[in-house]
DNA sequence: GACCAATCTAAGCACTGCTAGGATTGCTGT
DNA sequence: ACAGCAATCCTAGCAGTGCTTAGATTGGTC
């Protein structure tokens, strides 16, 4: 959360904003929530914060290296959540598997701009971005090592597992996020959802534990 | 496979283009095959089939149209890989999903542009266009009753099974289109991947089967 | 208090989706 | 054969976009 709180437009008066930058990134967030990063303009988002639009390219060369910022920023929130929840479900590393997956999804449906930028279409580009890179490669990383740590004890390749595991949630999130699926009754839910698709998951590698 | 083959622009003698419908749709599938749903620009399709832009928008009343036409289009012909894949399974329901799964997988990575066109940003406005939400819909009803027909024999709840396959095949497709997945040895490849995921989803079905 | 770098503005280029109004063409009925 | 007409296409233009260039304003520093 770098940015500062709240709404930004700059006072009539004043010929500096003061917190260009933030704002920046604030508005293009909310403007991704709303309509996707396809309705993200730089011009809405100078009118918005009361500023002509040259002045966001002193802050930010372009509209993808401020989509990376964000998603850089993205990336790290993403990661410190999903750690922090495996780290308090306790040592079975099952179980923390468990809470880092929910953690993920989590994230993913209430942070719906953010999602979309770290895996819309142009997330390609944003792999140009070191900083996006690092900070994407170090999430990967951490979930990795979670499903690796089962998956070894369950025999089965900690590649292939690990992508299965990041699939599976990433399919939830998007499908989810992009209504294609909806929740019409209250008998499906999305934690009903979780509770089958990463019960099965989870409970295939913890079911043919080796213990090794 | 709705449209001609081949590359259509006009002879520059010709006023009337002939096909221009049809190659406008293949234009467009061109050129989301490369750079993703926001490098499709008309203007673009109009200079390489040697027409005016206008002349376009005699065929397809908005670009959303056009994209809603090649949606319906392609989910008919996912629907046809999906149900074949799994005519030609045997009798097996188990080993039908297994089949059904693997096509859908195998088709969207064979058809980036198709996919993308399907499940991108925009899939939410394609709702709106009845004969894409049509064949949507029925591609959907066949994949869901493939799964419900494991998921009631195993004793699990068929909407949220459905739900919890299609993510993962869903997430499977976007994250190696999207290169978010990459394959670099070749000990990690597709069908491995395909393997460790349906073979978890699957044999999980499979093993908890109580017959009924 | 002078200077300089950071910040902002105004004007403009090439591009986009889309709309009018008018030209050209090929199919239809007589 | 040919007139008429609907389908198809084009020129011109609107408002919007990302981005660049050149110049104005300001706040911090010596």
């Amino acid at each position: 959360m770098t940015t500062t709180a709240g709404a930004r437009a700059k006072p009539p008066g004043r010929y500096h904003h003061g917190s260009l930058r933030a704002a920046m990134l604030d508005s293009t967030l909310e403007l991704i929530d709303e309509g996707g990063l396809h309705s993200v303009s730089l011009r809405a988002i100078a009118r918005r914060l009361g500023v002509s639009d040259a002045a966001l390219y002193h802050h930010f060369p372009t509209k993808e290296a401020l989509v990376a910022a964000l998603a850089a920023d993205a990336y790290r929130t993403l990661h410190a959540v999903v750690e922090d929840a495996a780290a308090s479900a306790g040592p079975d590393p099952f179980d923390r598997l468990d809470a880092a997956m929910r953690a993920y999804v989590r994230f993913g449906l209430g942070n719906r701009g953010r999602y979309r930028v770290l895996f819309g279409e142009h997330a390609l580009a944003l792999a140009g971005y070191a900083e996006t890179a690092a900070a994407g490669r170090a999430a990967y990383t951490f979930f990795s090592d979670r499903v690796a740590g089962c998956a070894s004890r369950a025999g089965r390749d900690p590649i292939d597992t690990t992508r299965a595991g990041w699939a599976l949630l990433h399919g939830l999130v998007t499908l989810i996020l992009e209504r294609e699926i909806r929740f019409e009754d209250d008998r499906h839910t999305a934690d009903s959802l979780l509770d089958t698709a990463i019960g099965m998951f989870v409970g295939d590698l913890r079911r043919t534990d080796h213990g090794g």
